[in-house]
DNA sequence: GCTCGGCCCTGCCCCAGGGGCAAGGTCAAC
DNA sequence: GTTGACCTTGCCCCTGGGGCAGGGCCGAGC
């Protein structure tokens, strides 16, 4: 069965002004196959369009007007019309709205900071070490994006504290380790850590783990911490980047330097703690 | 005067760990001058950082979490850490939250249509013909994108309505011509046209203006029009896109095709009408 | 002094989503 | 038949890097 050019044909100029699309763009989705010619001439090469594709084409445009990826777009139109193209486009523009929400937040810390007040940011923060002891604490690691990260904190450090009660109970403050930086486009790893009492009992749960999830047993070295206290308020991304940065502008200005990767220590009991309540210590292993 | 390495400079990796950059990215900054070493060893060609640019290394990463463009980000580092910085941000923050509130509108819009709702789109709209007696039109030309739009549509008809009182009067409905798409992307151009009464003070009137905007008078051809009615809360973007894809699909299923660019006909006084009132045809000239 | 591993260098190709241009083939109207 | 508009492919350009190849630099251990 060929397609034969009947008289209801466009060519690709008639047809990009009618999708309000370009020649250019529709040669391009020709050869993702998101928008192929109705009609090849195998001679010149010539493309020729239906005029029923238009409202196809349409859509192409409109949805690249949201910046969204022809990958995704190929998704979208190969969902038909119905309710499932919805979906697809719902979540498309729910992440695109997260992501604004996130760099929203960051702008305006960044205008703030920017104003004028760079000044007395690092003012605010109190730095001072402390001396901890060596710890067996038992892990889950995950690669997480900023805007999941608050979720996945809550969840994992429930789970190994749950965990902690069959390997003697929680022995310290449990925290977070950042092996990289998570933000938007940065994924970590990020790794929640509970400092547990039985050694043994840690490595027997953390065989008894599956790979669903990520979880170690490690014996963290006693060291020096350098850290300060920030509020529930200041646990939040951007305005916890403050709190690193003045931590790790204290250590430069004593001739300390990282010994490892970031942490966050919370001490407080999130649910019950208030806006301006203390919870959590910002910290570097220092030397 | 020339720098010597002391003892306090750092390499690309370490710079790139603290400033959470990649050394590839820091390559980068160096070649576009936003952020240059303190010393490039001349014989290594090694890049060597001094610890007190972290703070303008992470500045940029910051920055370019917004996915705000090299180029802005070197104006905002350049106008130092003033007011003029935040200006600068906040003046690019403005500009995408303009572009993200319309791409908000048009993916609700588009997730609706795709819900299922398509096939009684095109049925809410009554589309018809009538015949236009050949006009002398004034016209005022403007390249616009489409959040600018609607303020230049009311200015631009405003100052055409005002000029016709030497023209013998306004003699006709006005309307927009949108003589390619006026979108997010693309800015048109549109084209603002009032019928008047006297072509010979018209063509007087067109020889007084001066370049800054670009004016002309055309005797606009009788012919028909295609043409649907919609009310002032549909006149917006996109809403109004069903408007014209009602039409178009109108004129393929008659057999008619498109002699000219689309209109938008304001027959109604625009400020004192409801929203739900009409005041708008969305036509296309046909043949 | 020699080698080894870990950094670092430049240069090239790759991604999306096209824009722009050149050289050449086609099509339709006159 | 000619002409001009339209179409084709192919190549280089943009941003903001990632990834890799081939080769140089450096400190540690032997």
């Amino acid at each position: 069965m060929v397609d034969v050019p009947d008289e209801e044909l466009l060519t690709i100029g008639a047809f990009a002004a009618r999708a309000r699309l370009s020649a250019k763009a529709l040669r391009l989705y020709d050869r993702l196959g998101l928008l192929a010619p109705a009609y090849v001439d195998e001679v010149s090469g010539y493309r020729y369009y239906r005029a029923g594709q238009v409202e196809r084409a349409r859509l192409v445009a409109l949805l690249r007007q949201l910046d969204m990826p022809l990958a995704r777009i190929a998704e979208v139109v190969a969902a038909g019309d119905g309710p499932a193209a919805a979906e697809l486009l719902g979540a498309y523009w729910a992440d695109v709205e997260a992501r604004v929400a996130g760099q929203r937040t960051l702008a305006e810390y960044l205008r703030g900071r920017l104003s004028g007040r760079s000044s007395e940011m690092y003012g605010k923060f109190t730095v001072e070490t402390v001396e901890m002891p060596a710890q067996v604490v038992i892990t889950e690691k995950r690669h997480t994006l900023a805007d999941e990260l608050p979720a996945w904190i809550g969840a994992a450090l429930g789970r190994l504290e749950e965990a902690a009660r069959e390997c003697g109970g929680v022995a310290g403050v449990p925290y977070v380790a950042y092996h990289a930086e998570v933000s938007m486009e940065s994924d970590g790893p990020a790794e929640a850590c509970v400092p547990v009492a039985d050694e043994a009992a840690a490595r027997a749960w953390a065989e008894r783990q599956g790979r669903a999830r990520e979880t170690a047993v490690r014996v963290e070295p006693a060291g020096r911490l350098a850290y300060t206290r920030i509020t529930k308020a200041q646990v939040a991304h951007p305005q916890i980047l403050a709190a690193f940065e003045a931590v790790e502008e204290w250590m430069a200005a004593q001739g300390l330097t990282a010994t490892g990767p970031c942490r966050e220590l919370y001490f407080a009991d999130w649910p019950t703690a208030g806006a301006e309540d203390p919870v959590c210590d910002v910290a570097f292993p220092v030397s």
